[in-house]
DNA sequence: CATACAATCTACAGTAACTGTAGGAGCAAG
DNA sequence: CTTGCTCCTACAGTTACTGTAGATTGTATG
């Protein structure tokens, strides 16, 4: 009488790439439901269920935080609302992550020219110290 | 006799564009050491300890993490070792920046294919919810 | 001087998205 | 029956702060 779907939590994991805490985090903050139980209390998983998961950890994988893969979610259940709200929502990640991207851009040349003017010499005399501090008169007060 | 460089928390705030809370925050992580209190139990900062705090929001703009504050602080008040540590601390997070560009850059590009290839209609048609849920048969399955 | 309001104090909870740990029970194999 | 793996619940830890509660202090004005 076993479906050829049911998987325990371990199998589930397998099949996703999740680890075990996880989908129980997922469950908790409700993007899984409660699946049903076995006899002694384990979770047991059908195919409806890896569907559902693999869309969260692929939506995570792309960078959308739990609050819009939750609406995600919820907006891949109603097959018919128009997908605006979708677009919407993935525009707004990609303008998230344009941001990011730009934020560490901006690091990275900083990070890059300090890097390039250190002569490895002492830290007095260290270029990356110095870049650090606004003005360098708390070490050496004269 | 009050020096001209004396501040309270609020003012070291305003001066290095820190919020109070953040400060006491550093205190506790150990970055900034206790400062002398007045007679009624409030923190009293001087130019040493504005410098310091200098460095350490510098070294966070630039995405340090605290823990690597930490280090190069503790480098840095020691003119006299050679700068090589701090050398490899900054290349490690250069590092670690280029990898989270690389990682967003190709979010980014997965994303906004997936945003262009939306047509806007219901749902049960939106590419991007297809792209999301790696088969289409959980939702209709048959 | 009184009163109001701003700034400060301590201590702790909350954020995001998990990960790890403790302590206990189920389950298959040898 | 014992070993060893999976699973269970519940809670603490991670990062870098932010926010809150409730009490106290400092300052400005009437």
């Amino acid at each position: 009488m076993d479906k050829k779907s049911d998987l325990g939590i371990g199998h589930l994991g397998q099949a996703t790439g999740t680890k075990v805490t996880t989908i129980r985090f997922y469950e908790a903050q409700g993007l899984l439901r409660e699946p049903r139980r076995s006899a002694t209390g384990r979770r047991q998983y059908g195919d409806a269920d890896r569907q559902r998961l693999a869309f969260i950890r692929r939506s995570r994988s792309l960078g959308f935080p739990i609050g819009a893969v939750r609406e995600l979610l919820a907006l891949s259940d109603d097959a018919s609302t128009s997908c605006t709200a979708v677009d919407t929502i993935a525009r707004a990640h990609l303008a998230d992550i344009d941001q990011k991207i730009s934020d560490l851009m901006a690091m990275r040349i900083e990070l890059d020219r300090m890097i390039s003017s250190c002569r490895l010499g002492t830290v007095a005399e260290c270029k990356i110290i110095e870049t650090l501090a606004p003005r360098g008169k708390a070490s050496t007060p004269a």
